[in-house]
DNA sequence: CTGGTCTGCAA
DNA sequence: TATTGCAGACCAG
């Protein structure tokens, strides 16, 4: 006997939804009711085996009960959106699997469901309707099985006719007439007031329909009883009919539908589900024996002719992954392991004791630019065989780095992380397995991946931007920024005795030593032995940091010597000694810039981070002396973007009034605080700029008065004030930071002038802080990246036309606005307008950019 | 020895 | 109850 299963959707979906926790997708997307509904799918296809499988939803129009009974399910609550946004997802996902949807105008689930059971149990099916709502047990029969879900959605109960009658003592039929005398709360169907389950099944046990009972209501015992059944006759009669089922909805050639059976889609089924992050579903549909199986073949390449014959016999398209020896000290990286292949293959090479003539095959291989490469995170292989002196030809697509641009909010661009998160499969073993198992995947990668960047408008990102960009930033790690070491040395005597001096002060002052860089302990002396104030506690105990210390210092000597020490050890610590153990054999400390890191399209610096080097106090600013240029008659040149982030801002937002103060290279700061307090320019007081700067960065971050006000001060009336008075100024400014909260509520994501993407998942969540958060994500995301962005394009340029103009200065570092240089000094006119130009014309904007050149000895001159 | 927490440096 | 990072010190397990 063939069997149709159908799917009360609606009653499943809600089913998951409130069983399961919330989960999401990396998109912010809810996934919960789908994957319990999912799961609840495949046990059934397991129990039963289906034949066939139809999925029945509610429309949204009115049926004919609403039209009957206005109240009809009226008081229901309204679909959660977590919930609601579910629902087209599920039906992608059954019409993939190759399930019929129905869903009709008028009709409940239910009915649809009705009819289809009643039809195929008549031609002689065995029907299997599975839901979460009571009500359906009205259709249990001989061929028809109603499957309620128990506890969640994993586990059924199963009535047919006969198992039906067992339990309830009333047949399905009289189901009907039992709920039109009890009546159904959650569908508002009214019933007979003071009748409820017990007296309901009593009565229909015993008269056999809602109608007998009406007739037989002298012989019913109970006055109250009697009295309710007497008033509310025509409303048992209505409830009755609300609460039937249809199984004669109108369907032409029904049976004929189902038993077309349609094929499932399996590609864009692994598609869907890899989207959803739902790999066990995924593994269950498609089950790794229905795939045709990798085969991973993998060699390993023995000596440098083996190598040779795999890189050199032909010209090809080569997928390459590597392993490096880590190290701090860039002079000490070295290849560890090298694996290539052509496609499916895989082979690898232990570099360690390769042979002079093994760089020789590599010289030949990566210097031919007919033979096309795709490398995974190929930077830092770039650099080894620059420092050998082998340049990269035919580079064609970087797998990590456009993985990034998909989705800049993965914690890593491994092989194995982005073959699970782009094709679904899991790489087992440890690195070394991943690389060696990975690069076969690499080629499929690159197509996805390529595809991806297409649609989603990022040609020029990667092609133009992020893919040169590989090479200049190799270019700057190579080159490193070179240092002082006596004068290092000498201002880590300085401060080592600066910090022994302040420790004893401390000492006398709490008349005990103790761990002074312990949170714990210093609270400890503070707050309990000095019993000072506490300000704020956190998770584990007092606060110690700089803001309450800055609320404490009138009250005791002790902190003021507390805060010094704290600065103090601070820049000992991680500037001192920490930049000390990371200078290279050439005197340099070679940083890294990681192109794959943040969710904005920043760079970040690492080994040493070189992108936070104290400039703000003079005591920590100190450090940029050890920064000098690499021979001693060049010279350090600095070129910042003056308020590049309020230009992009500008720009962006179109507002007239801001465009034009940066036309007219007003200080922007003067100027928003002559707009904010209703001055002249010339009546703006510093306090009155720096309150309005404030401002400005607030607007960049996407701001609130609370946080407003506390950074500068005032009340949150009063910064609530500023904002509304700054965005009455430059109204264009609101409506445009209104809107990216708009596009990202509605896209789930927001994009830069590059179109560089940021999925921002928080802004979908039920969580109001959470939520805020995304709202002020998708306001500074854009910002940032944009800027991120324009200074990219400057840096290829800058790189590019030093070396095509033969120039011997060079680029060594970024910090988000500036990028330093190493300039030869008879060069230093020449350059500074070079980079100025390649800045400043980076990107058309609707305001000029503005930068701004700074030359010096060391870094610290370069002011 | 690892990982969590607190702290603080930059744009 | 402001965005993006990196890193050192401490300390519990």
């Amino acid at each position: 006997m063939e069997k149709l299963l159908i799917l009360d959707s609606n009653s499943l979906l809600n089913r998951a939804f409130y069983a399961l926790p919330p989960l999401t997708n990396n998109e912010g997307l809810n996934t919960n009711a789908i994957y319990g509904f999912s799961n609840m799918l495949l046990k059934m296809q397991d129990d039963i085996n289906p034949d066939y499988i139809v999925a029945a939803f509610d429309k949204k129009a009115p049926t004919f009960r609403h039209k009957e009974y206005g109240d009809y399910k009226a008081g229901r609550k309204k679909m959660p959106p977590e919930l609601s946004e579910q629902f087209p997802v599920v039906k992608e996902f059954l019409k993939l699997l190759g399930v019929n949807i129905y869903e009709i105008e008028g009709f409940e689930a239910d009915d649809i469901i009705g009819t289809i059971a009643k039809t195929a149990a008549k031609e002689g099916m065995e029907v299997y309707v599975v839901t979460g709502d009571k009500d359906a047990l009205q259709l249990a029969d001989k061929n028809i099985n109603v499957l309620i879900t128990k506890k969640g959605v994993s586990e059924v109960a199963a009535y047919d006719y006969d198992t039906f009658v067992k339990e309830f003592e009333v047949t399905p039929t009289q189901f009907i007439d039992v709920k039109g005398l009890m009546g159904d709360k959650s569908d508002n169907i009214p019933g007979v007031p003071g009748v409820g389950e017990k007296t309901a099944f009593k009565l229909i046990k015993e008269y056999g329909s809602v109608e007998n009972v009406l007739m037989n209501i002298d012989s019913i015992s109970g006055k109250k009883l009697k009295e309710n059944l007497e008033n509310y006759k025509e409303q048992a009669i209505f409830s009755k009919k609300l609460a039937t089922i249809m199984v004669d909805v109108p369907f032409e050639g029904i049976m004929e539908e189902i038993k077309d059976k349609r094929e499932t889609d399996k590609d864009k089924l692994k598609e869907l589900l890899i989207k959803l992050n739902m790999k066990s579903v995924l593994n269950k549909y498609i089950s790794s024996s229905d795939e045709e199986e990798r085969v991973i073949d993998i060699t390993e390449l023995s000596n440098s002719e083996e190598l040779k014959r795999i890189l050199l016999s032909e010209d090809n398209k080569y997928y390459i992954a590597y392993d490096i020896n880590e190290s701090p000290l860039n002079s000490k990286r070295s290849i560890k392991t090298f694996v290539v292949s052509k496609g499916e293959d895989s082979n690898f090479i232990d570099m360690t004791n390769l042979d002079n003539h093994g760089f020789e095959v590599l010289k030949e291989f990566f210097e031919d630019e007919n033979k096309i490469k795709v490398i995974h995170d190929s930077k830092a292989l770039i650099k080894i065989l620059n420092k050998k002196g082998i340049e990269v030809k035919g580079f064609e697509f970087d797998t990590a780095i456009a993985s990034y641009l998909i989705d800049s909010a993965q914690s890593d661009y491994n092989i194995d992380r982005i073959v699970m998160l782009f094709i679904g499969d899991e790489i087992k073993g440890d690195k070394d397995e991943c690389l060696k198992k990975g690069v076969v995947y690499l080629k499929e990668l690159e197509e996805r991946l390529i595809k991806k960047i297409k649609d989603e408008g990022m040609d020029e990102l990667y092609y133009s931007v992020e893919h040169p960009l590989i090479y200049t930033l190799a270019s700057m790690e190579n080159i490193g920024f070179n240092i002082d070491e006596e004068t290092l040395k000498e201002l880590k005597d300085k401060f080592k005795k600066e910090i022994e001096v302040t420790a004893k002060e401390i000492y006398d002052l709490a008349e005990e030593e103790f761990n002074i860089g312990s949170p714990k302990q210093l609270g400890k002396i503070l707050f309990e032995k000095l019993d000072l104030p506490v300000i704020k506690k956190t998770k584990t105990g007092y606060s110690t940091n700089a803001d309450v210390l800055e609320k404490l210092r009138d009250k005791h000597p002790i902190i003021d010597k507390v805060t010094y020490y704290r600065q103090i050890t601070k820049i000992n610590s991680t500037y001192v000694e920490g930049l000390m153990a990371l200078i290279d054999e050439d005197g340099k400390i070679h940083s890294s810039f990681n192109q794959t890191v943040t969710t904005t399209g920043r760079l970040s610096s690492t080994e040493p981070n070189l992108q936070n080097i104290p400039i703000r106090y003079e005591m920590g600013r100190e450090i940029r002396k050890i920064f000098i240029p690499t021979n001693e008659d060049d010279l350090l040149l600095s070129s910042d973007y003056s308020q590049i982030e309020l230009r992009v801002l500008a720009d962006m937002s179109g507002d007239v009034n801001m465009i034009d103060a940066f036309k007219h290279h007003s200080d922007i700061h003067t100027k928003t605080a002559s707009e904010v307090f209703n001055v002249p320019i010339e009546e703006v007081t510093s306090t009155m700029r720096s309150s309005a700067k404030a401002v400005n960065f607030g607007i960049v971050y996407g701001i609130s008065d609370f946080s407003l006000a506390q950074d500068i001060g005032v009340t949150k009336k009063e910064a609530s004030e500023y904002m509304k008075v700054y965005f009455d100024r430059y109204p264009k400014i609101k409506t445009y930071l209104d809107s990216l909260i708009d596009s990202a509520k509605e896209n789930g994501y927001i994009k830069t002038i590059l179109n560089r993407k940021r999925i921002i998942p928080e802004i979908k969540s039920s969580n109001r802080i959470v939520k805020a958060l995304g709202e002020r994500l998708a306001m500074n995301a854009p910002i940032q990246g944009s800027a991120a962005d324009i200074i990219k394009i400057a840096m290829n340029n800058v790189y590019n036309r030093l070396k095509k103009e033969g120039l011997k200065s060079e680029l060594i570092l970024q910090v988000h606005d500036e990028l330093i240089l190493n300039v030869k000094k008879d060069e230093l006119e020449k350059v500074n307008i070079l980079v100025k130009e390649e800045m400043e014309n980076a990107i058309k904007l609707k305001v000029p950019l503005d930068v701004d050149g700074n030359y010096g000895k060391t870094w610290y001159d370069t002011k």
